[in-house]
This record gives C-alpha cells, structure tokens and sequence, in this order.
DNA sequence: AATTAATAATTCAATTGGATTTATTTATTG
DNA sequence: CAATAAATAAATCCAATTGAATTATTAATT
C-alpha cells in the first residue's frame, strides 16, 4: 500500500505536556475510597450495597472499604431501612463531625474567617470590616482567630481539622483607586505571598485560591452543582468575579483566570463599552449611594444588615442585570452551559430581584441560534466564598473530582 | 458545638450524575496500555525507560506492557541509541500500518471518504461532489466506497480495521436556503439515522460526531494540539464551525454543541448585529463570486483547486477576518484559551491570508483586561474533517484522552 | 590494546495488595 | 418455609512493585 500525497501535516513544536501517570493498586485505592466517600456525600446516604450499584465495584470491595471508612469515623450508620424483601439495608452517611475545615474569605473590605464541618456547615465564624486590607492586619486577623476558633473545640475535634483555605482577589493592587485606598497603600500586596505567610504560622496545610473561583467550588459541592453538570457562575461582591464549572468540576484554566469575566465587555447604558465589573460591582453601588449622601457601611458589615436603599439601589440592580444579561449571552455562544448561576455578598432577597431582572433583560436580546442556559440563583450566599476556601482542604484530602477516573468516552459507538 | 446559624443552604434538587466507576486491576492494565500507546503516539518515539519515567510506572511494569504492545504489532523497534554510556536505548514506535481507520466527512456540497493509517496519514482517499447531499446517495457512496477501498487491501490489513466514523454538520435541514437545495429537499434528514442506517449495512463498528468538532479534534491529536492544551478552533466549510479543546481534551458540552460558534453575535461592518456564520463562511463568498458572474465550482472540487478569485475574495477575507477577531476577543473573555486555531476547508495560501487578517483586525479591537490567544493556523488542512472522523474508532479502541486518570487536584498547597 | 569501573537499559523472580469470585450467613417479606 | 436481598468470609486472581541479575555500552586506567 503506497501513501496517497494528502494534504501533509505541517510540522509542530514539541509537545509541551506530561500526562497523566499511570495507574497501580494503592491509587486505585485511594481512588476507590474517595469515590465511595464522594458518592455517599452526594447522595447523602447510601447503603453499602447501592455503593456497588453505583460505582460498578463488587460488593465485597465496597463493604471492605466502608468499613474502613466506618472504623475511621468518616460515616456512620443510619436506621435500618425495613419494608423490602431481603435483609434491610444500613444506609451510610458523612459524619459531619468527622473532619473540620477553616476557611478564610478576605475581600476589599472585608475578611470572614469559618469553620466548617464535613457536609458543609459553617460551625463558627469570625467578621472584621476594614476601609481597605493590609497583609499584617489579615495575618493577625487569621492567626488569633484560628487560636480563638481552636480554644472552643475539644483536643479530639482540634485533631480533626483538615487544613486552611484561602480565598483571595485577584491582583490586590489593582483597582486600588475605585477601592478608596490611599495611594500606593495596595502596592504592599505585590511582593507578599499570603498563602506562604500564613502557612509559616500555622500548623495545618494551608490552600489558596482566587475568591470567585472559591465561591463557584462552594455552589458546585454544595449548591446547584449536583443538578447541573456545568454551569457559569458569578458572584457580586465588591468587585464581580464569577467560575466556570464543565463536567462538574471548576475548570480554572491555565492561567487559573479562566472565567474571571471581570473584564468582559459589556454595552452600558448609553450604548459605550464598558467592562463588566465596572457596573455589576457593589463597589458602584456604594459610590451611588456617597453620591446621594447615603451611608453605605451597611453594605459591608454584614450581606443580613442590607436595607432597601430606594431609588440607587433600583437602578443598580437594573444596569446589573442589563450586563450580566449580555454576559450570559457570550457565554452561552462559547459554550452550551446548562445554567447561569448568580449569587454574590448580599442578602437572599436582593439576590432574587437580581436574577429576577437578568432574566427579564435576556429576553430582551437576541438570541436567534444560542442556546441559552436557565438563569438561577444561587443556593449557597453570601459566605460561598468562605465556604468554597474551607472545602479545598477537604477535596485535597478526602474526596475527588467528579469523573476524572476512567472517563468514558463521549462519542457513541453502533454496531 | 452547637450549629451557628449561618446561611442556610436552600434545598436542591436530587443528583443527576453517574459519577466515574470504580477502578479495578483489569481497568488499570486495559489503562496503563492506552498510557504507553497514547505517549509513544505524542513523542514518536521513546524507550521503555523513557516511558517508564513519563508515566511514573516501573521498569518492569513497562516492560511488561511493551513487550505485550510489541508482540500485538502496535509497536515497533527502531535503531538501537548509542553514543550514551550504558546500555544502548531501543526507541519503540506506533507501527503505522497496525490499525486502519475509515473517516467519513459529509458535507453540504461535498463528501469524502478516507482510508487511515495508526499515526494518522491518509492513505486512501475517495472524494464526490454534489448540489447538496441526500441520504441515498450519501449512503451508496460510503457502501460502495468502502467496498472499493477494501479491495485494495489484503486480508491482513482488512482484519486492521478499528472501524468507521463519520463527521456531519449538524441540523443539515436548517440552511436548506443558503445552500441553494430546492424547498423541502432537505427536510429528509430530519428523520434519518445515519449512524444506524451505515451500521447496518457496515462489518465495522461506526461512529459519529459533528464535523467542525471532528476538525478540532484532529487539529489536537495531530496538529497543533500537542503544543496547545487549550484552544478555540474555527474550521471554515460551506458553513463555519468550531469545537473547544480544554486541558487537552475536546470539550463538546451537554448538548454536543459547545463550540459550535457559528451563532455567535458579531458586529457586521455596517454596524448591524449579524451571526458569525453569515459572514465568515465558504457559501457567502459564493455567493459573492457568483454574484460577479464568476464560477464558484472549483471551490468545492479540491480544496487545492483554489484559484486567486481576486477583488470578491479578499472582500470575504476581510469580512471574515473582522468577524473572527470579534469571535475570538468574546472566547478568550470566558476562557484563558492559549490559542485559537483557523483552518478550513481551503488550500493553505488561502487560511495564511486569513490568519494574517484576523491577528491584524483583533489588534484593532479593545482587548483592556483580556488574555488573548495566540491566533494561529490550523495544521492538519482541508482533510481535517475526515481524519477528526476516522480517528474515532482508534481513539475509542486504543488510546486515551489526556489527563483523565488520577488527575491531579490543582490548587497547590504549603505546609 | 587490554582491563576495569561506572552507568544505564532491560529482564527475571518473588512479593505485595486490592479486587473479584464463590459460598455462607443474616434478616426480612409473603 | 421459600424467596429475596444485604452483608460478610475465605479463597483466588492479577497487575504492579521490589530487588537482584544480566547485558551493553562509555570512560578511565594500566
């Protein structure tokens, strides 16, 4: 057989990757109970034999890894399920006790420090307000906070805490002038390393990630993730931010800056270009209310001590909602998203008339060929942030990200 | 420890995922095996010691493996590497003439069918011209084409045969108009099952997947992709479409049309809202010639029958390039995509222009804040769409998307 | 030129460890 | 008591690892 001259394929450069690794017993493992751990947690309960169901694992390998996990006290047995034919099933579920998280959201104006349990529950929390963060008021913040937040548990629960995680802005040092910062007062954050800083003075493992990302994670474990496989999320908080999740897991990108859509470009009202984050921040907002004399200090002491502002508060939900609306729409073109998730620092109630509004301005575009994703609120809050920071140590330790094992591939065979 | 009454999680509704299976041995060797094969395809050519420091497995693990892979007529030896103290390395390369594959690219105005070697050379190839395509015939030509090109081969190389798969436009009812088929003559392949009719009347098994993203998926496999791990790719046919490469897999989305990008808004040049597939495809420039009296036919003969049309073509380039820079600025503002690739189904001097003009009008636009892509050309050529077509029975049989085993978690962590 | 040391690729044999298979026990319904 | 299903125990299987041995080469020394 002689080759045919097609079309010949240019020469490339080297490959610049190194796959995955390959596989053996004790990954497998590891695999396995991460999985059995993972499904128990998105199911909420499940007996040993709908583990075998599900994860296509014999039931012997199942009740031997449950077991195990039993004895180590990440689940507990439920009540016996009786009113089938056969021996009654044990459903098993997450231990919320089992293992602790802390979480550290720090913002433009504010830091939260929580701690959360193993289903997700926040347990303890720590609030500070600042007009703008300096690296050494956080660390104090962290430090005595953990050693408060630490002093409340037992020597068994203190064991138990999995780690730190953090969950920052982007780029500190921009932005400082729509923050209210004196100048150059930002720049210190250029040269800190937060995440290295922190880990120097505490004993847990300590994780950081960008803090609309961490609020994505947190809606993807504990939110609507479990019903939509992929979804584009924002979160408004002084400055809007938002995540990308695709086969339910956070794709960050390469950069990481994958699904910043700070940045995107909008149509304003008066028909110029602008940037998303400068209209659907709440930064903005607050400078609308400063413009009509109105104290904005509520907007950041707490998303439940949110007042209806009137009129400025309207019309910002209103530009808002024109933007994200066209924010959706790029998106949807891009890529066939189920659902576009909105939530952000500020009260449930502000959250639906934001979504509500987005809906509303979509329609109004046009959308001839896109196929456009539900529109949805988020089911997490204001402190998904937070909460998404505090789940890192527990992913890096106990469970996986969805489908990465084994993956089917998508492309249907007949024969 | 008492509950803090922190946010409440509103009520979701129930899991819709089957998460991955468990692992197993028989999984992890079936596994290991598409490792070994999939780097020894990327690299071209390494050792067993090579590929046991890529993969992380052991020596003997990997030798293990090759020995099976070279006895099976996968691998081959090359020439054993000296001029290195120790023992000499003997680098193992994908046998080409192991497996054979049939592509099948039906398009609107022309289909062809291709005979494919294990690394991804055409080595047959069958082409038909038509107004537009009707299922009959489109199935006569494959049946018979498949018949032709077998006889060609021996028994040995007809045993090689991983299969057959098809790449197709989607919805090709819609656009009846702008392909010029006469009302209604379109409207049978709303009840066809290509996939199936094929199937059975094929020994092979057969598989399917839009052509755009088929285009894309070969740019990854044997173009660009090895440099790229995540891209945006345009492919410019009678219409245009695309697909979406992220960390080094294709992303097709829910609903199988993620990257479709022919939708996708752009800013027509006298200002009007248009959809990129209005401007930036082959049967608008068509129209164009035709529109001047020119004959449009050797568009679709060969790609390589391309001539210089003149003023109507550049006109289209232009058009085309406006059209594309706009695509790719809204792209990379929701995913840090490292580069976007253009191809299409044109001799190469034609996709240089193109390129060129689409790098020259993106500078032109606002790109504050966006991490563009590097705007490249497509490597692989016209054919792209038939070896994205016949390289999915390989895939599906003997190799792996990347970086799907134990992917590793990537937010770092320091102790 | 012959000898020896060092290095690296590859393979052989024994061991390890986790999943599966098969059989058994337990608890329930009808 | 029969049928059914969950859960477990023991035996088996299988692929990866470990550690030692083999082979082929270069580099240094006599």
């Amino acid at each position: 057989m002689s080759t045919l001259d097609g079309p010949e394929h240019t020469p490339v450069p080297p490959p610049i990757l190194n796959p995955a690794g390959g596989a053996n017993q004790v990954r497998v493992r590891a695999y396995n109970e991460r999985l059995v751990l993972s499904l128990v947690r998105l199911y909420g309960a499940l007996s040993k034999a709908d583990i075998a169901r599900r994860s296509g694992l014999s039931a012997q390998t199942v009740s031997v890894i449950m077991r195990v996990l039993e004895k180590e006290g990440l689940l507990s047995r439920g009540e016996p399920v009786r009113g089938r034919v056969g021996q009654p099933s044990i459903p098993m579920h997450i231990n919320p006790d089992a293992v602790y998280s802390f979480g550290l959201k720090m913002g433009r104006r504010s830091a939260d420090l929580v701690l959360m349990d193993f289903v997700g529950r926040i347990r303890m929390q720590l609030h500070r307000t600042y007009a703008y963060p300096l690296p050494d008021e956080i660390l104090a913040f962290v430090i005595s906070g953990i050693r408060e937040l630490e002093e409340r548990l037992d020597d068994k629960q203190r064991c138990r805490i999995a780690g730190l995680g953090i969950a920052a802005p982007f780029e500190l040092w921009n932005w400082a002038e729509e923050v209210g910062a004196p100048a150059g007062a930002m720049e210190v954050w250029r040269e800190i390393d937060l995440q290295a800083d922190i880990a120097s003075r505490v004993s847990h493992p300590v994780f950081m990630q960008n803090d609309a990302t961490s609020a994505c994670g947190a809606e993807l474990v504990f939110g609507v993730g479990p019903s939509y496989p992929d979804f584009v999320y924002f979160f408004i908080g002084s400055f809007i931010g938002g995540g990308i999740v695709l086969n339910s897991a956070i794709f960050s990108g390469r950069t990481g800056t994958a699904g910043a859509i700070g940045p995107l470009p909008v149509r304003g009202k008066n028909g110029e270009t602008k940037q998303l984050l400068e209209i659907a921040s709440i930064f903005v907002l607050e400078n609308m209310l400063r413009e009509r004399g109105i104290d904005p200090e509520p907007l950041w002491y707490s998303a439940d001590d949110w007042v209806d502002f009137g009129e400025p508060m309207e019309a910002w939900i209103q530009d808002s909602a024109k933007a994200l609306a066209q924010a959706i729409v790029a998106a949807a073109s891009i890529l066939d998203f189920s659902a576009a998730v909105i939530d952000g620092g500020f009260p449930s109630w502000v959250r639906s008339r934001v979504v509500q509004a987005t809906i509303d301005e979509a329609a109004k575009l046009d959308l001839q060929g896109v196929v456009m994703p539900e529109i949805i609120e988020g089911a997490v809050g204001a402190q998904a942030r937070a909460i998404g920071g505090a789940s890192l140590p527990i992913f890096a330790r106990y469970l996986t990200d969805q489908n990465v094992l084994f993956k089917e591939v998508d492309h249907a065979e007949r024969t």
